[in-house]
DNA sequence: GAGTGGTCTAGACCACTCA
DNA sequence: GAGTGGTCTAGACCACTCA
């Protein structure tokens, strides 16, 4: 292969590579925690040199869809795995303790897309969805009362009984029983005031302030594939986050 | 330069040139928004190839402390770039326009750090610092509080005239009149309500739920050189985050 | 020892900027 | 046209893993 010709459309190789292998990624070639082939066997077949194999793989590995094992080889990223498993959550105990939220199923029910949530969701509107309403403490303390929405489409056959047999792990759950890969999530944070039932659910009094997180969960192709509104009580918590 | 000997301090080429050039940008060798030598120009002081230097600016470069442009050269980052303006900020409105907050100065004032402030800035307890307060509109909306302090040490002779020749932007004013430059930010973010006075300052009645962000910001090896304390009035404006 | 990814080099040519 | 960064190649050798 050479340089395609300058135009709009212009991709260099390496990249052209990258997306051949994220199509490879979508259509399932291989699993989640598998590995790829190695970078010669890449470079072989799409008859490119090693270094152009390197650099889209480099970049689907920055991008956390590959994992890199210098000696073992290249492996589809799994929320699975031990480094990915809190990797969406930000909550943490204001003392610094490395403590992890413990959820706690509330409940999951089939009902229809609300106009918002079939919008965010590029639903048609009163779409199928299903709702799963979840708990979590942390070091025993109720912190996170959370409500996730998704398309009724996608995950088929979804029950209390298969989130249960999962530990509550939703993403680990969507990968390896729906085929759906969250790879991204943008989130809108405010603080607001805690409602009667919200309250109660929390055991704080109605008015304490609560921070609100409304997040959408993407899939390859900027696609929305997961919609969730989580309440925090962070008297003695805190969302975390950096910018470099 | 070959490779070092495998031990624990052992580092790629490339790594140790990474370092010899961030040292040349804490030193100051080259002022921000200035250009670089060329890659060949830096290979051939190094002794190394123009791949190990791309390899080490193009880490630096990931981390915005250059910036490559195709064609011209690479420069050093700077506070005071359009694209950078902006790039701690993280509140919006809701509607999704693209406007920013605009800063008005409440007071600037020398004082001696209190026990949490000392202990974050790793200052001797009742050292000088400054606190700075500012306030923000969103398209005329009075959204932002904010309590800045920095220590004294750091930017002496600091005063309410100094910055507002800066038109209240901080971090390029810290970087072109006191040599310091952030390089990153940590934020604790939480739910509060609104205390009298913030209530006045904000506009909004005492009680009102607001976001309070907590932020560390960090200039060359993890120094901490500043914290704030931010309360957003989240009605019609959020956060947002994106994790990917 | 064979196979993997990681580093490093030298050299070719492309894309972009500026005078 | 000279100089910059961007892409691509081929090949050498290192570091790590596993049998």
């Amino acid at each position: 292969m050479k340089h395609a010709l300058a135009s709009p459309a212009f991709q260099p190789l390496y990249r052209q590579i990258k997306s051949l292998i994220t199509q490879s990624l979508m259509s399932g070639e291989w699993g989640p925690g598998e590995p790829i082939p190695s970078e010669l066997e890449l470079a072989g077949r799409f008859n490119v040199s090693q270094g152009t194999v390197r650099k889209a793989i480099n970049e689907l590995a920055d991008q956390n869809l590959l994992v890199r094992h210098q000696g073992k080889g290249t492996f589809v990223a799994s929320h699975a795995e031990e480094r990915r498993k809190y990797y969406f959550t930000r909550i943490a105990p204001d003392s610094g303790e490395d403590v992890y939220p413990a959820p706690e199923l509330l409940d999951c029910c089939r009902t229809k897309a609300d106009p918002v949530t079939a919008r965010l969701l590029n639903l048609s509107p009163g779409a199928g969805i299903f709702a799963v309403r979840r708990r979590f403490r942390i070091g025993g303390q109720l912190v996170e009362l959370e409500e996730v929405r998704i398309p009724a489409s996608l995950f088929r056959g979804l029950s209390s009984t298969a989130i249960e047999q999962h530990e509550c792990k939703l993403y680990s759950m969507y990968e390896s029983e729906f085929g759906v890969r969250i790879i991204e999530v943008r989130e809108r944070i405010k603080a607001v005031a805690a409602g009667e039932e919200e309250g109660r659910l929390l055991e704080v009094p109605a008015g304490t302030p609560l921070l609100r997180v409304d997040r959408v969960a993407f899939t390859f192709g900027d696609k929305p594939v997961e919609i969730r509104a989580t309440l925090f009580h962070t008297a003695n918590h805190h969302y975390q986050n950096r910018i470099t």
